[in-house]
DNA sequence: CTACGCTTTTGCAGCGCTGCAAAAGACAGC
DNA sequence: GCTGTCTTTTGCAGCGCTGCAAAAGCGTAG
């Protein structure tokens, strides 16, 4: 195999130094337009190419981002993911994705001190959950961006949505339907993140409200937030005596699978039982019926999160840990209106 | 910021030479067991952990793989790629995820001679099509698996389903049930891939053993395989004057976003309109109503091609291009099979 | 005691690049 | 012509590791 052509090779061809070519590849300012022209036509005839890793030896940086987030085929993982490798590309970072399969030591291995270092120069991190032990573990000098869980740590930067007010609006919706009896599914009172548990406060502030209180035995608990999940604890809510006219799910998945549920009984949706999700996934706009969800701003939840971390990445003295709101909205769908087109 | 802990440090401490120190990290035979307990005492003290660029550069290989897909927010390409990150991790490599927007310019980019060189050390690439031109400028040094695609490059492996057959069994299917007048969406007839052309061949394979002609006019083209795509064309199919009783959808999200068009017409999935898809997302499983599909067996497809592309990492010799079919199968569900459970 | 073959350890060079500081040039003013 | 200032170019060291080959250690045999 031929032997790739170095900074050396050009620097000879175009009678300079090594140190001149790299000048010019990298586009530093004091360069004579006689020697960047020189320099140029012997890097494009020998083809030259900087080799990244040397570079980033001598740097002492990796020009990676690491992405790590609990399953890939989560369409809102996915979706989101998609929007951060975009950012991170047009600020020149390669993004390294990481799957942990919600295992939390898997987690913790990632932020913990002195993982594979200088394999990524920061982490955006989307944890199921925010261990305590992964925290107190912590490289306090991996440059860190946290997505959706929040947390007292003052060490990085958190970024996500305002759950209590969305899900009090989720909820809302519901009641102002004339719903009687609503559900909630997805809690998760022993998870060590408290995503979930903001939902479920806001699921119970929009009740306070209104004077009212939910009932208890109406809000289910689920490991994970996907479509068996959803779909097991439906079949739950309707066998009991009293089941439930309208349900709020806490993942779109979730919301997928009661649906599911809900219709291969033979109830109707929204008639019989109006559901709503959260994240807004493409197949929640073409499901049947079409689900109502709460919309996260997910381009820019993942462009915030790029540039913080890469502010991060660049500041001798990191910047204080910042709690950033994206916006959301509510998109009313047909499991909640029903069916808008005629035909049916 | 403290200096890192180098090899150095180690050796240093542990009262022996750098070189020793490597030795022991890197788990080689001939040291003894003395030396080596000393070196991992050492180890464990300091908290050294490898710099993994040094170690990169200094070995001329990166450890990371690169994955090339058009859109990552795509299930199959999600639930894909997962399987292929989990397959890389258990065999030491990172994956480094690209994703072109379908942009035939940056998957050339990717495979073309030089490019980025040395941040990865070979590539697995699910293309839109392959385009003549990325074949054409590709690096042959590059150790490339290209999914999905074929070609007659011998440079390269591929991996894929046997698309003719399995197209084929899905139509088979659908005129087994006494259909009459069966579309397909999704043909590709001037796209410079041929996964779709082969997909159309085995349609009209399983029509002409019958002694049947399939109607031209409804095999319908779409620019991609997705939701829009699928609504769109089945709206088109809906407005014939003899429209189809079932159609043979490409993808599971054409699929979708055609039993959303006929469920929006007031129209009954499969007793009107029998649908089936292909890919076996997840998706599929739980929607309104089920989706009969062709199921790859992704697990197969990643793990060989992962196993396939480090083989040719390691080879001085490149080997020849090798033609890999991965096991399908034909999932029956309710939008051809109609509903099963009571009931409704 | 020396020689020999084997195992274990070492030293050095170098992967290809950039940071740093010094050297060389260019130019103006006296 | 000389000095001082500013711009451009250079040389060297070193990022932290591994490949290679030589050196050292070690046990056995002559």
């Amino acid at each position: 195999m031929r032997r790739e052509v170095t900074l050396r090779d050009v620097a000879e061809l175009a009678g300079v130094s090594s140190r001149t070519v790299s000048n010019v590849v990298n586009g530093y300012a004091n360069v004579t337009e006689r020697t960047r022209e020189r320099v140029q036509r012997a890097v494009d005839e020998l083809g030259y190419r900087p080799n990244v890793l040397a570079r980033n030896l001598a740097q002492g940086r990796s020009g990676q981002i690491a992405v790590v987030v609990p399953y890939l085929d989560t369409p809102y993982f996915s979706e989101l993911l998609q929007s951060v490798i975009r950012a991170a590309r047009a600020r020149g970072y390669n993004v390294l994705i990481d799957q942990t399969d919600g295992d939390p030591e898997h987690e913790r291995a990632f932020i913990a001190h002195g993982s594979r270092r200088l394999l990524f120069d920061g982490v955006i991190f989307s944890p199921l959950g925010l261990d305590q032990q992964a925290l107190a573990d912590r490289d306090p000098a991996l440059p860190l961006v946290v997505l959706g869980e929040r947390t007292s740590d003052g060490g990085f930067d958190h970024v996500g949505i305002d759950d209590v007010t969305a899900s009090r609006q989720a909820t809302d919706h519901l009641l102002d339907l004339g719903r009687q009896r609503i559900a909630a599914i997805g809690d998760q009172p022993y998870a060590t993140g408290e995503a979930a548990q903001r939902r479920t406060r806001g699921f119970r502030l929009a009740h306070q409200a209104r004077g009212l209180v939910p009932r208890e035995d109406l809000i289910i608990s689920t490991p994970r937030f996907n479509r068996p999940d959803g779909a097991q604890a439906m079949a739950h809510l309707l066998d009991l005596a009293e089941p439930p006219d309208a349900v709020f799910c806490y993942s779109d998945l979730v919301a997928l699978g009661a649906i599911r549920t809900i219709v291969s009984r033979g109830l109707r949706v929204p008639e019989d039982v109006a559901v709503i999700g959260y994240d807004d996934i493409e197949d929640g706009a073409y499901s049947n019926p079409t689900v109502t969800t709460i919309s996260p701003d997910k381009e820019m939840i993942a462009t915030t999160a790029v540039d913080r971390l890469l502010l991060r990445i660049a500041s001798d003295t990191p910047p204080p840990g910042l709690e950033m709101r994206a916006p959301h909205k509510l998109i009313i769908r047909e499991s909640t209106a029903g069916r808008t087109t005629a035909t049916a």
